[in-house]
This record gives C-alpha cells, structure tokens and sequence, in this order.
RNA sequence: GUGGGCGUAGCUCAGUUGGUUAGAGCUCUGGAUUGUGAUUCCAGAGGUCGUGGGUUCGAGUCCCAUCGUCCACCCCA
C-alpha cells in the first residue's frame, strides 16, 4: 500500500517552487520597505490561546482545528492562523509595553477543512501586524501594503471591501438589538442562524439562507448605532485610500469570522478563484492584546493566503523570476572530466549568483545537450578532449541567440558575465 | 459536516451490451548523425486499471465499502 500525503495537505515541486520563491522574496522587499521586522513562531500553540484570542464559538476553534494533548497532558494545537501566536509573542517578549511595533509573519497554518481549490488543511499565509498606534493612518498603511504588494507583483483585478465594526460598546448595544429583533422572528430563521442567535448574532447577518436574508434586510444597522469617534475612524480610513488612490466598497454586511476584531475591517477579494474568493483580509483589533493578558495595545494587520495568490498569479499569468539553471555544462572524454568540474567550481566561485549544471551520469553529446535544453538553461557549454586540447571551451546558445562559437577558457568568465549581466 | 462529478502508463486521455495478451498522443531511453539540443524517421522502455471485498465461466467495465481528488454548499486565507 502506497503512503499517500494526508488529506488536504499539499507538497510543492520545484517545477511550481519558483512561484513561492518570488511571492516570499517580493513580500519580504514590500515588508521591509514599509519598516516591519520579521517575527519566526512556533506551529504549535497552547488551544487555549486560540479559544481566548480568535473565539470560543467561532467556526474555527469550534470544528476545524487540529487539537490533541501531548505526551505531558498539555492541550495544544497547530495554529489556525497566525496572529494570536504574533500577540502571544508579543506580550511574553515585553515588545508590546508602551511602543509601536510593526512585524511579519509567514508559514503554514491548519485548519480541518473540507478541501477544495483554493481551500487546503495545511495552507500558508503572509501576516503583517502594526502594534501601539491607535490612529486611523496605520490602518491606511495596512491596506496600502496589501495594494503594493500586489503592483510588485504584477497583479490586477482585486476588489477591496472595507467595514467598520466600531467599539466593543458600540457592537454590544447593537448586539442586544439585534437578538432582540432576531428574536422576534426567530421561526423564520434557519438552524444554524437560531444557533447563532446568542452566541455569535452578527455571524447571522452575513447569512445566505434566503429567508434569513430576508429578515437581516430589516435587521438592526451597526451602522445606526456607531458613535462619533467610530465614524470618524472610518471616515479617515476612506479619506487615507481616496488619498492614495486605493479604490474600494464599502460593504456593511462584512463581518470577519474570527471574533477579536474592532473598527476596520477588509478584505480583498477575487471573482477569478471560484467559491474561494477572499485572497487577503484582515482588520483592527484594539482589544486582543489586552484580552490575552498583555498591555492595553491596539492591533491593526492582515493576513494573507499564499496557496490563493498563487492560484490568481497563474490565472493572470503573472511573470514569474525563475530559479532554473542559466547554464549547462556538458562534458565528454577522459580529460575533459576533471577540467569542467574544476571550470564549474571556479565559476561558481566567481560569480555567486550564477545557476550553472554540471552534467553527470554520464551520457553522450547528444543526450547532454537534450537535458541541457530540457533544464531550461539558456546556454549550454561543450567541453570534451578537442577543447581541452586547444585551451578552449564552445559557447552554444539554446535560446536562438546566434550560433556556438568557441573562446579561450581564460576568456569564458568575462563572456558569461557579459551575456548573464552576473 | 452536506450534496454531486472523477480515479486506466510520468502527463493528458480512449477503452463498445462484461469476452483473447488493456491502447493512443506527449514525455523518457537508444539509434539514424563514431562531437551538437529544440524539427523528422525508426526502435525500446513504461500498467498489481486508486485500494479492499462481492457478483460472474469471465470484471478496467456491474455492485458495496474505503481512500484520494475536483465542484458546489458551509467556512474562510
């Protein structure tokens, strides 16, 4: 019986690597370029962090995370998604007291799911996360990373929705409202909606059961029930992306399902991905690092799903930077052997950035220079006795950029160089 | 968790109402060209038909289970 991957949980070949080598490369340069350090965490957290920090009642920490006990008793999970574990170490490293911080994350996360595309049970995210600073600007700034991001990386055709879910006091009044209205038409709702009711109300609103809908249209407006301040968040977070240019809807039926979330909410979202269209979300959330036994810190970030952008890149045909070789070396004949492996090292030497093969196993000509096409290189190099000989080594482009040509050895590095720009 | 589609060579697929030794294209290997790829020609290699049961004289084909995958719901990144 042959051992299968487990389910849902993907591996990525170096024919589809490059892809992530570019989208890590690129997101470390945006990252870095908007003066956010990079934070490594653990896989594994204590579940009672994800309980406190995403929610008790959400649908994640309710039936899709992966939760055991290790061998000391202790009850951990891998983590569903990455900021709680940013906030717990955050708070444990003191980095959070009395100061802004600007950090980013990335690695996998699980979740059990149901898998389908765009949708897997070991999945990646980008998470970026601004600590300390209360002021609708940095809320613009987050948004405005997500929309670099996506210039660096060619990428087109996103629709960004943005929301405000106010203050904790704000949401509870409305939230006694709205039970109190759901109550009242309660037969009409549906199961999941009636489960909700109590536990999670705003959830409700965001349901696509018809009839459900059909009560939320006339529904308590969050809206209806935000105060000064809260409007003037929101209002300065539209006028900070109408400054930049950031075109975006707003969408009051937008609820983030994770609990932990304040005042701005977002989410990027594709049409080009099937039923998984939400691409980058994230949102404020001033009460998190509090809630988790830290300072009073506010939080603003996102997270972002790298297997989808993936997906989108090759359905827009984005450009991706290769990591396959430039250069082929084949080589053939008693004395050829030991010079090309020292002429491969030297070069490698000279010029770190260089990809270069050196053919093995043997083989004919022939047959080197069709793994040397199949590499993707773009020149093959032939040295087999003649050149060894005569102190020379040919030149052969497969690429269509003119014939071989033979030079000096001594001459080689130099013409690399000028045709690699190394 | 619910509903549906699909699992045949490394890849994309064909395979008739169940009937001899399961095919094609691409890829790969070798040769035509004793030292020149990507074109052409020739040859070769490559399969427990996802897995396990069952029905049958006989199963890739029918039935059951199971695993995987895809789509939608749900949920979300």
């Amino acid at each position: 019986m042959k051992i299968q991957s487990v389910r849902g949980m993907n591996d990525v070949l170096p024919a589809d690597s490059a892809a992530w080598q570019h989208v890590h490369a690129v997101a470390a340069q945006v990252f870095a370029a908007y003066g956010y350090g990079e934070l490594r965490l653990p896989v594994v957290e204590r579940t009672e962090l994800f309980k406190r920090a995403v929610g008790e009642v959400t649908d994640v920490v309710e039936k899709e995370m992966y939760s055991f006990e290790d061998r000391g008793g202790e009850a951990i999970s891998l983590r569903p998604e990455l900021t709680a574990g940013v906030v717990r170490a955050g708070i444990e490293h003191g980095i959070l007291f009395n100061q802004q911080q600007r950090v980013w994350c990335t690695g996998p996360v699980f979740r059990y799911e149901r898998p389908q595309a765009g949708r897997y049970r070991q999945f990646h995210q980008l998470d970026v996360e601004a600590f300390g600073i209360n002021t609708p600007d940095v809320d613009v700034e987050i948004i405005a990373i997500a929309a670099q991001l996506w210039k660096r990386l060619g990428m087109s055709g996103f629709q960004l929705e943005i929301n405000t879910l106010g203050t904790p006091a704000c949401r509870a009044v409305h939230r006694a409202a709205l039970i109190d209205y759901l109550q009242q038409h309660e037969a009409a709702l549906d199961d999941d909606a009636r489960r909700r009711l109590h536990t999670n109300p705003l959830r409700v609103l965001d349901s696509k059961v018809p009839a459900t809908q059909a009560i939320v249209e006339g529904a308590p407006k969050l809206l209806d029930y935000l105060d000064e301040a809260s409007l003037a968040h929101f209002a300065a977070v539209k006028a900070g992306l109408d400054a930049l240019g950031i075109g975006y809807i707003v969408n009051p039926k937008l609820v983030r399902g994770l609990d932990y979330y304040t005042h701005t909410v977002f989410e990027w979202t594709t049409n080009q991905l099937g039923a998984q269209g939400t691409v980058c979300a994230g949102g404020r959330y001033d009460g998190l690092v509090q809630q988790l036994g830290g300072p009073q810190t506010t939080g603003v970030g996102f997270g972002l799903g790298i297997e989808r952008l993936i997906l989108l890149m090759g359905v827009q045909n984005v450009p991706v930077v290769s990591n396959g070789p430039q250069v082929y070396v084949c080589r053939f004949g008693d004395g050829a052997e030991h010079v090309a492996l020292t002429l491969a090292e030297s070069l490698r030497d000279s010029f770190p950035n260089l990809r270069l093969v050196l053919n093995a196993g043997g083989g004919g000509l022939k047959s080197q220079l069709k793994r040397a096409d199949n590499s993707g290189a773009r020149y093959a190099l032939v040295l087999g006795d003649d050149e060894v000989a005569a102190g020379t080594i040919q030149v052969k482009s497969l690429r269509g950029e003119g014939d071989a040509f033979t030079c000096a050895r001594t001459e080689l590095a130099a013409e690399l160089s000028r045709r690699l720009g190394l």
